[in-house]
DNA sequence: CCTACAATGTCATGAACCCGACAATTCGAT
DNA sequence: ATCGAATTGTCGGGTTCATGACATTGTAGG
């Protein structure tokens, strides 16, 4: 098997999306869930390169990621466009498959992928069965839509001081640090690594933050989250 | 009682996150579906300026909104942000309900407002009864969801021209002509002006369209399709 | 320990775009 | 027909930010 090593860039440009579009972070079932569900599809296997589904096709089926991950991307395959990369425990397929609309995007399986397929005449009687899970599929996406509206907001009208700033309120951990270089962050946000790196100095001038190879620590979150309000 | 009128600045905004927000749009229950519901809660009156719902609050209710428009606004009451109006068949405070979360918005009556307030505790149960509901409400949520993220791509790495491109191959009637005034479709875009009227001018330059007062009309769709992709 | 590579810091240049201002025009209402 | 308001067209200044280039510093693997 071959192991394709992928360029920074474009790691980077899987980060940033996975953020921006949001899907990764989208996981409305439970391994609970999916038993009760089981009657509403089979598990499949995938070999890396081959295609879950393919924008454009009737939807039909929707996927739960058990294993490996999946590459989404937009256009025709020579010059396409990553729009994220999923794994384990993510759903794709869903919008397009109960919207009755034909897939957005291509999912093609990047390694070995174990999904399970869920086959839409299979599942809404499911579903009408399970109404918590719907419920908590339902609450899923809404948590999602409003991550992303925020997210709608913040790309208008702030500059990239104060998403910086947003961010690193948002991603730092207990001790107050982020461990993103600053190029992950600028792909994060959608702006240059040189924007971010004035930004970070900014900040550092200011006292807030301090940064180190691959690191920031938030010395000071109110004054931060200050700055991220514009 | 008092007429406020509004300045066009503030009602091109509104339209602006109407479309950004997306919340105009987001009509997840039938007058059939509330008739099913109706366990679930009462009909409400408001006065205008009164409150369905402040940002912060405990999210106990979500609002269908029968008659009358309703504000969404973000930031203490003497600097508030409007964030979207909505109107007959929305709903509102539905995130934050099924999520467990304080509102995220505060909720003004513009006049008179009737609405049907669902309360968390008995809308639950009666989701629970009508599965086929619930899975209306999932699909319109998925559906808002598709639209908000592809609007985040376009915003991230699309110059003015190109998006005006995109809304004015979306938003074309049967005769190609968009009746929107360039100041509206500047805020639909969260662009300025006179950056709109650059594009136009540009796009007309090219006999991709033709301009009037309130108006633009598309004469080559397959160009302008070409200019919206980048 | 040393070397290759990744990450950071810094600069100059230019493009895109916002903002304020103002003239010209179109439209609707009196 | 006329006046006022809304809309369009246009200009220049100023800001933010992307891009490319390059030197410097940190890190991991042999």
């Amino acid at each position: 098997m071959t192991i394709v090593k992928e360029s920074p860039a474009d790691q980077q440009h899987l980060a940033w999306l996975a953020r921006s579009f949001g899907r990764p972070d989208y996981l409305p079932l439970s391994p609970a869930d999916l038993k009760v569900l089981s009657n509403a599809g089979e598990i499949i296997k995938k070999y890396p390169g081959t295609h879950l589904f393919k924008e454009g096709d009737a939807a039909t089926s929707a996927f739960l990621i058990r294993e490996g991950d999946v590459d989404l991307y937009r256009g025709p395959s020579h010059q396409r466009e990553v729009v994220g990369r999923v794994g384990q425990g993510a759903v794709i397929g869903d919008i397009a498959m109960f919207s009755g609309q034909p897939y957005i995007s291509s999912a093609r399986a990047v390694g070995h992928v174990t999904a399970f397929e869920f086959d839409r005449d299979r599942l809404l009687p499911e579903l009408a069965r399970s109404p918590a899970i719907t419920l908590r599929w339902l609450v899923a996406s809404l948590t999602q839509l409003e991550r992303t509206q925020r997210r709608v907001l913040n790309l208008m009208h702030k500059t990239v001081l104060a998403q910086v700033a947003g961010l690193l309120t948002n991603e730092a951990d207990d001790r107050g640090e982020v461990a993103l270089s600053q190029a992950t962050i600028a792909t994060l946000l959608g702006a240059s690594r040189q924007s971010v790196n004035e930004a970070l100095n900014e900040l550092k001038r200011r006292g807030q933050v301090e940064t180190g190879y691959r690191l920031v620590r938030v010395l000071d979150v109110a004054a931060l989250s200050l700055v991220a309000q514009d």
